[in-house]
DNA sequence: CTGAAAGCGCTTACAG
DNA sequence: CTGAAAGCGCTTACAG
């Protein structure tokens, strides 16, 4: 017969009256701790796996102390920006014996907000994009990295990230390949930064602009096969044009594709973010990558200062990164 | 003056000493319960915000009882099949109040131990593909559920696949789309269980074939860019072909597309795992499916009941999972 | 080699 | 409304 679910977990003292010894015999035969006869030890062994005996996590943490968790707060893992960040994260977090707790959003906004709860609690601290709201509440007394976000450095760390020498880069090159019409598409109507210093530089290097150099569509995959349809339209004339990341931009190949545009001697395409699935696709994105390697490292240095007691605001809790241009097929 | 990281962490007796109350009225006021008055809370609040204040978890933990912790286990995160399953995970799990930790094991194998065996200790079961050797130590006292693996079902908890009716299914398609030279591509020397059921499936059906149909790759995007161009010299005449997995099959597809062969009117293509990537391409990839969502149910069911103490071998721990035909493009 | 004592930091009754 | 007592399940000294 199996035990059932409505039964206590064992705990050591059960343990220790099935084997007849004192409970803290029981944590010497279980650890591997010396000072143990070899007989005792293993009457111990048996006694605990008949019992399916499993330490309480939660009395040895508090007892031996326990290497911190960090929750990882993405929207959507199946964005692939975040698995890439994930990937780095528990990497990173691993070499130090911290551990991870994924914490999806998803679409729901009352649901996320009870995830980012639940997590939250759970967790020593938070790292993750995450909209203004969400701190107020959920997160306000849990120390916290913001990735790219609003930066209210006064209440948690923020790393920030500087699309200008990125999107410089990108249009130096687009520029130095002959372009001379760059679109670009936004994922919101209101101009996002990403936008801003797109027409800051188009002006700045004197490139022809006009309302409809610019598109807006969802930063989808989908929205990016949409808005290179739109693009072919509307503005028939552009050679070039900017994503507002990669899963728009190869969103954009195969909406050219489709179109029989060919990318990119009739248009060139880059993206943001320099994800790993824009090699998988042909031609290969061109992009302005981040290097999530680094921002793992600086998600680490901060919640390490977070933890150690350093409190917002303070300078060293604002750090800031770049991106650089990964040039490939499509520009 | 920020602490300094010597100095210990504020407990909730510093909190009481310097609210000038007890611990329980700290307890209270900390977590809105009633029965404190509105200045004693103030007051309670107002320290613990001086201190810096986070209760210690472990100690929560002991006394509140605590939601299970799971530890995904996944052999690389960048592999796009992990996120998806992982995305799953967390919301189911988080659907019941329960966190997801992620084990990315990496390509070093001693390294891939010693973080299998940093999160077992962390966790209350794990979930994931692991391989043979790994179940042995690291995960000897851990409930486990396995996916897909070796399934010595007398340790832990199963989800077997069985590929038969998926790879029927895309044989079917493929014999009545016209195709009767139909290759494989295989991840390893050794004919995986994948290979075995297309040998078995090709002589039921009477369709030709030879040792030149199958092919071994690296089950990687480049590993399948290569089989195309490797397939393209070796077997010209082939029309089909069936690759271990979606990431080899969207790296044929960009190694079919270099070699200028048309795909599918001149080979037509199908993958196996039905990822998100397959719709990114073009063409969009027609592939043998499984789905995530009932596997994180699953998953999510046996781990429960291994946490309610029922211990393997045990029939209600061996569940199995089939596929479905995703027709897209490619096929 | 083994056990009795003390304590980790919190919360949950139980008195006042 | 507030505090003294007891206890969650473990481990870490300290005696024997």
């Amino acid at each position: 017969m199996n035990k059932l679910s409505s039964s206590k977990p064992t705990t050591i003292n059960d343990v220790a009256r099935a084997a007849g010894v004192s409970r803290q015999t029981v944590t010497r035969a279980l650890n591997n701790m010396p000072d143990v006869s070899a007989v005792t030890r293993e009457r111990v062994i048996a006694a605990a796996s008949a019992l399916n005996y499993r330490p309480n996590r939660a009395a040895q943490g508090l007892v031996r102390g326990s290497k911190p968790t960090i929750g990882l707060v993405v929207s959507d893992l199946r964005n692939p920006y975040y698995p890439e960040l994930a990937s780095e994260l528990t990497r990173k977090a691993g070499l130090r014996g911290w551990s991870v707790v994924l914490c999806d959003l998803g679409d729901d906004p009352d649901d996320a907000h009870r995830r980012l709860e639940t997590v939250a609690q759970r967790v020593d601290a938070m790292v993750g994009h995450v909209a203004a709201g969400e701190w107020k509440g959920a997160l306000a007394n849990t120390p916290t990295v913001v990735l790219d976000g609003p930066s209210d450095s006064a209440k948690h760390a923020v790393i920030a990230i500087d699309y200008e020498p990125g999107i410089r880069a990108a249009i130096d090159h687009l520029k130095s390949a002959g372009c001379s019409r760059i679109a670009m598409v936004d994922a919101g109507r209101a101009p996002s930064i990403r936008r801003q210093i797109y027409r800051r530089l188009l002006n700045e290097y004197g490139l022809q602009w006009s309302p409809d150099s610019e598109l807006v569509a969802p930063d989808t995959h989908d929205g990016g096969v949409r808005a290179a349809a739109r693009l072919c339209k509307q503005n028939p004339q552009t050679d070039a044009v900017l994503a507002f990341n990669d899963v728009m931009a190869v969103g954009m190949l195969k909406g050219f594709a489709r179109a029989d545009v060919n990318v990119p001697s009739d248009i060139a395409v880059v993206g943001i973010d320099g994800l790993d699935i824009g090699t998988l696709v042909t031609p290969e994105l061109t992009s302005i990558a981040i290097d999530k390697a680094k921002l793992a490292d600086i998600a680490i240095e901060l919640v390490d200062a977070l933890l150690d007691g350093v409190t917002p605001p303070d300078e060293r809790l604002h750090r800031t990164a770049t991106h650089t241009l990964a040039v490939r097929e499509s520009a």
